[in-house]
DNA sequence: TTCATGTGTAAGTGGAGACTGACAGGTGAA
DNA sequence: TTCACCTGTCAGTCTCCACTTACACATGAA
């Protein structure tokens, strides 16, 4: 994890309303339409805040099919563990240089 | 650490030029001016960062005398490690709750 | 056809926070 | 006295992002 990737992680549960999101998420998934009820706010705005979650991995979107035929798109929680001390922060930074020189480090996660 | 504590927390680090600050005052103490030309940043919008810091319990500083009798700020990084994951995060939410009832945990750090 | 449900996006507003420049004040040395 | 340092803060500007309103478009049921 690069200190991009880190920011990105970072700036995104680091929002009150996107920590209501997660805390809402963690029983299990719920459709934009039902989750935006449930929270108190527009669906718009929302979306905004699912896809910030998105693009930094916390959440997963998907497309389905309900019973009567109508298209929901369901989010849920992705697994995630990170853990922020001073060495970790360095690392995520160290590693910009690394992405600089194209050494693409081979771990996984 | 309540979900108040956390956000300080990540809302602090998640933003680039605050992990540059940490990044710089990693291998040890500085003063601020000299972080400021460090940094490339003007001492204003240091001192604002660096509140923010201090703030969320990242960085300590305080007022020190040089050899030449002038007032140096110094500044240096506070330990600090937090492991991020759905749990923890449910762990800070919950934690309101107890802090709304009075009952303040009786937990160190 | 109309209504209630859902997805998805475009366009605009407002405010918080990032950032700049300028100031006042202190010290020791030339 | 002047210079080169330092601290500390105020008053602006500007940019980003959070947020709202409104639209287009589907579906099944009444």
């Amino acid at each position: 994890m690069d200190s991009e990737e880190l920011l990105a992680f970072l700036s995104a549960v680091g929002h009150a309303q996107r920590i209501r999101i997660i805390t809402e998420l963690a029983p299990g998934q719920l459709y934009v339409s039902e989750l935006a009820r449930r929270l108190g706010v527009s669906r718009p705005l929302l979306y905004m805040h699912l896809e910030r979650l998105e693009k930094a991995g916390l959440v997963v979107g998907r497309l389905e099919l309900s019973d009567d035929g109508k298209a929901l798109k369901y989010f849920e929680l992705a697994p995630f563990d990170v853990r922020l001390n001073v060495d970790t922060i360095l690392a995520a930074v160290r590693q910009d240089a690394s992405d600089e020189t194209g050494q693409h480090s081979p771990e996984g996660s």
